[in-house]
RNA sequence: GCCGCGGUAGCUCAGUGGUAGAGCGUCUCUCUGAAAAAGAGAAAGUCGUCGGUUCAAUUCCGACUCGCGGCA
């Protein structure tokens, strides 16, 4: 009924706790709905880093294309803006195939800045000015901020300074105030979370950890090392990469490490939750089931 | 059996003659080019048990109990 105006294209986005076992998810409904996935992982977009950062393989690929993976060098500071960019930029090449894009990944900023639209201001990174204003403190910074942007300085964090940082590098380039957030959709999405108790993550976390091990995770990061990666930086890439750098620089033995990844990895996990449990669009499923059955539904009866 | 050390928040431990703190964990929460990042807040302890000294004891003294180490 009706002719089809600038409806807004479909997307589907599989998210999810680290560990949950979204990336296979993505591939069976990719298989079944005729998709493509759209990675939105802010480690795996890192050459070399395969083992620590769980990406899929080929083989589990099942043919599937994968977008957004390997994209950067782990020696190059990658960001969200970037990410924003290229995966809009696999979405239109999926949509232009009559494809289904689907998004799957743990980094919620990255997906909100995809799939929400959130509008970051231009202005990349200045290091210098960061590493400037890193040695003054938070009060002197906030007090600053409120001179010259109050409206900015009335819903800023005003203890974290690495926000309060970004707002006087936007300030600095773009001689204005930071301007608001601004979100435009630029999908008709459907979101697919995966429901998973913590009791059974727990089990999983740890069962993966085994794996990554047998799979010469260690290695890998050594590898990295070799390849001309500070240390500082691996540890910068937190988890895996953080505990195995202190492991292979001989701060902290195998148990050590193996206790912290599993620490760390639960943590990760709730604050992801943290990011997504109040949000009513998702649709938490169980199983593939129910992820299949919900798609169907968005993608053939919503047609209208 | 004797000697020594210890028993304080879920865990590891600080500390004080005027009824207690930290780190980690837990629970809420924030998120404007680092997001596996960076931050905010909260809950939580009859200070091993029983007595004594004292105006006042978790802190000093004694007994008991449990744990660890040593000697027999």
């Amino acid at each position: 009924m009706g002719i089809k105006r600038k409806d807004k294209p479909k997307i589907i986005i599989v998210l999810g706790p680290t560990s949950s076992g979204k990336s296979e998810l993505a591939v069976k409904l990719s298989l079944k709905f005729n998709g493509e996935v759209v990675s939105a992982d802010s480690r795996q977009v890192y050459r070399g880093m395969d083992i620590g950062s769980g990406k899929i393989t080929p083989e589990e690929m099942k043919g599937v294309p994968h977008h957004l993976l390997d994209v950067a060098s782990p020696k190059r500071k990658f960001t969200v803006a970037q990410y924003k960019e290229l995966s809009q930029k696999a979405i239109e090449k999926i949509l232009k195939k009559k494809k289904t894009p689907v998004v799957c990944g743990g980094t919620a900023f990255y997906i909100a800045a995809l799939v929400n639209g959130i509008v970051i201001p231009e202005v990349s990174p200045d290091w210098k000015l960061r590493k400037e204003l890193e040695r003054k403190n938070t009060e002197q910074l906030y007090k600053e901020l409120k001179k010259k942007d109050p409206v900015r300085a009335k819903n800023i964090d005003k203890r974290n300074k690495r926000r309060l940082i970004r707002a006087f590098e936007i300030i600095k380039e773009t001689k204005r105030p930071v301007p608001k957030i601004k979100t435009k959709p630029p999908y008709s999405p459907l979101y697919l979370g995966i429901k998973i108790s913590q009791e059974e993550l727990n089990k999983k976390i740890k069962k993966r950890l085994k794996k990554r091990l047998k799979l010469r995770m260690v290695e890998e990061t050594k590898r990295i090392k070799d390849n001309g990666v500070s240390w500082k930086r691996i540890e910068g890439f937190g988890l895996e990469y953080r505990w195995t750098a202190l492991y292979l620089q001989d701060k902290i033995n195998y148990e050590e490490m193996k206790q912290g990844i599993i620490a760390n990895t639960r943590k990760l996990s709730k604050r992801q939750m943290q990011w997504w449990k109040r949000d009513e669009r998702i649709n938490w499923v169980k199983n593939y089931r129910e992820a299949e059955a919900l798609t169907k539904t968005f993608l053939w009866l919503s047609e209208g």
